[in-house]
DNA sequence: CTGGCCAATA
């Protein structure tokens, strides 16, 4: 930057003839946006010196302020000037740089126009902004338009094919990225490591584990380049799938590890519960000189927060001050959830109140969880208020208050408040359990028999009943919403989506194989108590990845300790 | 004169 700053006041001191001045600003515009050190308000600045900025200028101011840290407008503002101005003419350096500002602020409506743009100037052509297309739909979840987009390419080559199969991982469509991943290959396509981490990522959000295993023994075998960002991939696939040994082992094996590699290993020991372990990979971070950020620390805090660990919980809100690191929404809620858990609902509400930014819903969500689990119908009446002020529309928190009055024997206000569903007719997400079978994930929608073997499904849970209720179970019924007959309740507990899952998994694999599930909500009382006594009387491990955790059923007992 | 795809989040 010094050298450059010292170039260009070469140029202003100087004549020179107008082409070289402006052909010289251009290229330090395309530096400072370029370089890691680079300076994009200087850049802007040389930017406007330059008489006549040729497209050259225009594409790299537009590249260079997409390019920091806080991303902006400002590119898109850039191009609309350009095009307003007419001249000099877009080429298809331009329309990428701008289509790539638009996925990275999310700029659905501006990326449309862009497009329009693309397809008037014909550009339409161009692999770099076919695949910029492409990538820019995927990132605003668009996803139907970036299929469209990349059915239209008549030569996908190897970005274009991992551009659409990191679009279909982002939003978790595994079976279709694993699809378009063999697709790819048939088509003589060869992937290399930004190809695997995008479908390895996928594996990790919908816990393929069959399927990890397999793409990590084809990049061994294909000797595809292991690198940073891929080691982070498979850690996280490892850890997310339920292997944190197997995760541990990848993390151990690399030759350099930061910070997000770091976090990677420290968010996955965290959700399996695993606390000492957390606390000893953030001091071995801290020994190799690799700095926390906010991630870290909000895998740090969980833990402390699921294990019920208040005082290191506090020791480490300090520490992580001390690192400078700025406590953010997520940190407050691992803060409040940790006072939540501990039965300290008065100081987590407290400690809500003088939060220096404002609560979002999920906050105050905690709050109310805390305040049920504690029977504090005084201090919950007040939160839920809070909560329903701001999400008038989200039947969880509906379903939390009526919990909140059921643990305190408020009937009446139960009903009211269930009655309030019923009339704002709002509807509950659903509870949806996944499980890989032969490398397909299987989907099970909580009262949803539409898969192709429902019967025996059924079949297998209505053994899994009567063995369960044979050993002395009783279902826990208040957990369900509805406004139903005891009976009812107990066929819907029973119908939870993870009863289907578990029973998929019975029916499809056989001893020792584990049976492992992803849920999309947190497991309920009741199906975690029939789980462990599924686990014994079927002699099957069942590992169950919930919303916040992991849960390892073993011969009868779970490894969140029924903490969780 | 420049270029498209990738890792961790309550």
């Amino acid at each position: 930057m010094r050298i450059l700053r010292q170039i260009h006041a070469r140029l202003l001191t100087h004549p020179w003839p107008i082409s070289t001045f402006s052909f010289a600003l251009s290229k330090i515009v395309g530096f400072c946006a370029l370089s890691a050190h680079g300076d994009i308000d200087y850049a802007t600045r040389v930017f406007s010196q330059i008489p006549s900025p040729n497209i050259f200028s225009w594409n790299s101011i537009i590249r260079g302020c997409s390019q920091t840290q806080n991303p902006s407008k400002e590119p898109i503002l850039f191009f609309k000037k350009l095009v307003k101005r007419g001249y000099p003419k877009s080429n298809s350096f331009t329309l990428a740089f701008v289509l790539k500002a638009c996925s990275i602020v999310l700029a659905l409506e501006e990326g449309r126009q862009v497009h329009s743009h693309v397809m008037r100037s014909g550009f339409d052509s161009s692999p770099f902004v076919q695949t910029a297309l492409v990538n820019f739909y995927g990132k605003c979840e668009d996803i139907r338009s970036a299929k469209k987009m990349f059915d239209e390419i008549p030569d996908r080559n190897l970005v274009a094919w991992t551009t659409m199969i990191s679009g279909y991982a982002k939003i978790g469509m595994v079976n279709e990225a694993l699809g378009l991943f063999r697709e790819m290959q048939k088509a003589g396509v060869v992937p290399d490591e930004v190809t695997m981490v995008s479908v390895i990522s996928a594996c990790a959000a919908s816990g393929a584990l069959d399927v990890g295993r397999w793409l990590h023994a084809y990049i061994d075998k294909h000797l595809i380049n292991t690198d940073l960002e891929l080691s982070t991939a498979l850690v996280n696939m490892y850890a997310k799938c339920g292997c944190i040994e197997r995760a541990k082992e990848v993390f151990e094996a690399m030759p350099v590890k930061d910070t997000k590699a770091w976090s990677s290993m420290i968010v996955g020991l965290a959700i399996h519960g695993h606390v000492e372990d957390v606390s000893e990979a953030l001091s071995k971070m801290e020994k190799a000189k690799v700095k926390p950020n906010d991630v870290t620390f909000i895998g740090v805090l969980s833990a402390c927060a699921h294990s019920g660990r208040v005082s290191d919980g506090r020791k480490y809100w300090s520490s992580m001050l001390e690192s400078g690191v700025e406590p953010s929404m997520e940190h407050y809620g691992c803060m409040v959830d940790l006072l939540c858990r501990a039965n300290l609902v008065e100081e987590a509400y407290s400690f809500v109140e003088t939060m220096p930014i404002t609560p979002n819903p999920i906050i105050w969500r905690i709050l109310l969880v805390g305040c049920k689990k504690n029977r504090n119908l005084d201090k919950g009446e007040i939160v839920a208020n809070r909560l329903l002020e701001l999400e008038p529309l989200n039947a969880e928190n509906y379903i939390l208050l009526s919990n909140l009055y059921a643990s305190g024997s408020q009937w009446v206000k139960m009903s009211h408040v269930r009655k309030q569903i019923k009339d704002k007719g709002i509807k509950a997400v659903p509870g949806c359990s996944s499980i890989e079978v032969d490398g397909y994930v299987h989907e099970f929608v909580m009262g949803d028999w539409s898969h192709s073997e429902a019967k025996e499904i059924r079949e297998v849970l209505r053994d899994i009943s009567e063995r369960v209720s044979g050993a002395g179970h009783e279902p826990w019924i208040s957990a369900v919403l509805h406004d139903m007959g005891d009976e009812e309740k107990e066929s819907a507990l029973g119908e939870h989506s993870e009863r289907l899952a578990i029973a998929f998994g019975l029916l499809k694999t056989k001893a020792p194989v584990v049976i492992r599930i992803v849920k999309n909500l947190r497991v309920c009382e009741d199906c975690h108590e029939v789980t462990k006594i599924i686990s014994k009387l079927f002699q099957r491990d069942i590992i169950v990845r919930d919303r916040i955790r992991f849960h390892k059923f073993v011969n009868g007992s779970c490894s969140c300790k029924d903490f969780w």
